[in-house]
DNA sequence: ATCCGGGGCCGTACGCCGTACCGTATGCCC
DNA sequence: GGGCATACGGTACGGCGTACGGCCCCGGAT
């Protein structure tokens, strides 16, 4: 079970594909199987049937070749995935043009990447442990970081903030996919599982055992139809994430150029 | 490969064993198994040998049963993994004399949380979709919220600020584990695995395509010599949320009691 | 024209997994 | 003491990732 990655990755091979150095030599007959089209044919059925359906038998079978015909290409599923996941990367929409200085353009960054995961919510499931290093991550990351450059943030800063904020977007991702996502595999809508519980949550309330989460569980629960409450959340804490990221630009464009010793963190 | 749930979860049937509601009669001879020994089993697994590692095979070789035993008192490993998760968040403090007001109480549960999923770092592949609904789940939500009660804001926005910073410790955590992860893994160090790349990495600085990513993923680097990186962005990632926090509370509690018609989250 | 070596392709098989199915045997109740 | 509910578990099935080794076809050297 899950993607953790095997010990026997050779990180020269895996970069070696990522940015598709040595491409095996295309033999004219044959299916003329490639790194791109096994990548492409991988995510179609991840978009289409998600992750779970994503196993090799399956994108060979795609292909219409045999299995171990993909490990000509790449080394493991593991390996697959980091390309598969690089070059969804390359799919984020990079506009130089975003007017609003940093916050506008943090909040462009996170809407479109809040997008890339509802475009393709099996990301969310594949991206994993160490950063990729494929060159469309490092465009991106470069891309990212130009949104909260020259404001008066030192490099680490910079990089902490975008954290902060795609965080953030992945952390909701995960809440607005969750739903549909279950939905697809229990056949029952938010509402109608919520209903299948309610029973039981009606237990608890009257309990009394838990006064504050009954009364804040239902408030929300209620305020907006269940399938909203994701997308609140999402709109919500990424104000506030610039709220707070906004404190701390003030603080350094206050401070002219004392250069450094400003802790900035002591809350 | 990983937890999705299948579609055929009875949540009567779920909820009865995260309730602990029907244990099944102890049997006086035999082995006297029970949801309890499993879980506790399950854990123990889990916690030293890591979450792939957990297969039902192990868990019943564990408890000196067969394998199907287990399935007497769980349906399904998903369901034992849900009554894992609840039993965790069990485990988190909860002191009622934190001082300082709401931020220091909000830090402090982030702090707690961080700490749950350190000691258990299963916990975070776990984790996912739909909210567990245990009786410590319940009394963790309740006791949270306490953090954030009566400072002005309504019910949904306590909501959504809870689950803005827990997300966020979420993802901070997700970040400090993976190298410790990996670490074990690979068998090589943070600073050996970026060593073992480093050659591709300077081919990119010094190709001049990524400049922002080059400078600022050096600086991130060489800051603080990496396996202490993701500690700073949970500690920065953290005020910031606080700030940001900090800002829709002045403004609640600065317009003493207008009651509704402040939509607050416009930016 | 012939040979040969390399490499794309892939059939088979192995060791795992979760769990369905169904038999066994044991204690409880009447 | 007889019958039955039920805890327990052996076997097996379908699926996974992938190691291994063979086939065969193409390009280049002879």
């Amino acid at each position: 079970m899950s993607n953790e990655r095997k010990g026997k990755i050779d990180p020269a091979r895996s970069l070696a594909i990522l940015w598709r150095t040595r491409e095996p030599t295309s033999r004219s007959a044959g299916p003329g199987l490639s790194v791109d089209r096994i990548v492409r044919a991988a995510i179609e059925i991840a978009d289409a049937e998600g992750i779970d359906a994503l196993t090799m038998r399956r994108v060979s079978e795609a292909l219409g070749v045999g299995t171990m015909s993909v490990y000509t290409y790449v080394p493991g599923k593991a390996e697959l995935l980091d390309v598969m996941v690089d070059t969804l990367y390359g799919e984020i929409r990079r506009p130089v043009d975003v007017p609003g200085g940093w916050r506008a353009r943090l909040e462009q960054a996170a809407r479109e990447n809040l997008e890339l995961y509802r475009v393709h919510p099996w990301l969310l499931r594949a991206e994993t442990s160490r950063p990729v290093l494929g060159p469309n991550m490092l465009a991106k990351y470069d891309y990212e970081l130009g949104a909260v450059a020259g404001i008066g943030l030192d490099d680490v800063e910079m990089d902490a903030v975008l954290t902060l904020v795609l965080g953030h977007v992945k952390s909701a991702a995960r809440a607005v996919l969750d739903v549909a996502d279950l939905e697809r595999e229990t056949g029952m809508t938010d509402g109608q599982w919520w209903q299948s519980h309610a029973p039981w949550l009606e237990r608890f309330m009257k309990s009394g055992s838990y006064p504050m989460a009954s009364r804040v569980g239902s408030a929300a629960g209620e305020a907006h139809g269940a399938a909203y409450g994701p997308e609140y959340a999402f709109e919500f804490g990424l104000q506030r994430v610039l709220d707070g990221v906004a404190v701390i630009v003030a603080k350094r464009s206050a401070t002219a150029e004392p250069d450094r010793s400003d802790p900035a963190d002591a809350g």
